[in-house]
DNA sequence: AACTAATGAGCCGTAAGAAC
DNA sequence: GTTCTTACGGCTCATTAGTT
């Protein structure tokens, strides 16, 4: 009891099941006389070869085919259009397999771009935020600093002009006459200070 | 000369080709006189009816299967286990399907996210650069502002000894005594200035 | 009870016909 | 030629019947 039938006549699996013997008449040229089930597979040794000459030439023509077949003599057992279908079958699932793994590693390769440009993201995030942080400190100081600097020449303005006015009457009640600022040594000092300030009011 | 063979014995295409009817003999029920070749294309109506009870129930089971057929008089022809084997490949094709949709859903999805996180990651680098700038001009200004706080603080401690030295110089010279600087109008101003700017002090 | 052989369903891969 | 469809071989797994 032969369930399964080889092209070439040798089964390789005798399990169990009924088939009967038909011979496949739609071939050709009529050569085949020998019993073949109307389902076939082909021996791994078959396949082997086939898929060998798949890897040399995925396209062989109708001459290539039958030179094929004269070449390899696994092979001379197996019906000319049996060797063109199985071409035909394995260009179509190469291309079925190559359109799948195609779109698998595109979809890898967006995965991993993703995760890289999430994980950017998160690290210009955080860097946003510090700066952000930062910049509020510094903003925050920047105002301290002008109104400190415009404080400090106010009262710097008020110091040189009480001192003014309280030296010059001191001086006045003490000696009876105005005395001359700019005669006074250490002057420059208070000038200098005076447009250094300045230069600080915004 | 007929090369398809409908299930129930309607052939719907009479190109050309020549095949044996020959009887399926795995028929468990040997029911099939009628002959049948080994490969059939159901009529559209019986795609269609195999679809809508697809559409219902994906995977009958084989009582149902059988319920079907009895239902169903438009596929009472066809043998059992020939539903049984276009569930199976329905199934199939379904599978592919899905998971090939799926995989492009889940590539458009990615590629979509893609381009926001890109353009997010744009806009932060964008916002990134200008607080860098910002933030270097305000440490920039901050140093200014520490060493001129700083500057300040020594020049007005000078000006403050200049002044204090030469006063009491000139005072001693003219009045012949050291005066008490604690006891001049506006030298209340001058402390708190000290004060002010020991606090700017780093 | 445990082990084993038989049965049967589903899934997968694939040969080959059909349709385009 | 390619693509889709039918059908089948082989496999795994679960259930079952028969055996120790």
């Amino acid at each position: 009891k032969v369930r399964s039938v080889v092209a070439g006549g040798e089964p390789f699996s005798l399990t169990a099941g009924v088939r009967e013997m038909i011979p496949v008449t739609s071939c050709k040229e009529g050569k085949m006389g020998i019993d073949q089930g109307k389902y076939v597979r082909y021996t791994p040794e078959q396949v082997e070869a086939l898929e060998r000459l798949y890897h040399d030439c995925p396209k062989p023509s109708s001459l290539r085919r039958q030179q094929l077949i004269r070449e390899c003599p696994i092979l001379s057992n197996i019906d000319p259009k049996q060797i063109k279908v199985w071409f035909q079958n394995r260009r179509c699932r190469e291309k079925q397999r190559k359109e799948a793994a195609q779109l698998q590693a595109v979809n890898r390769k967006l995965t991993a771009m993703n995760k890289l440009l999430m994980e950017e993201n998160d690290r210009l995030q955080k860097q946003v935020s510090q700066l952000v942080y930062e910049n509020g400190y510094f903003l925050f100081f920047k105002d301290f600093f002008i109104v400190d600097a415009n404080r400090l020449c106010c009262a710097c303005c008020r110091v040189i002009s009480i001192a003014e006015e309280t030296l010059s009457e001191f001086l006045s009640k003490a000696t009876g006459t105005a005395v001359e600022w700019v005669q006074m040594p250490g002057m420059k000092v208070w000038t200098s200070l005076f447009d250094f300030l300045f230069c600080l009011l915004p």
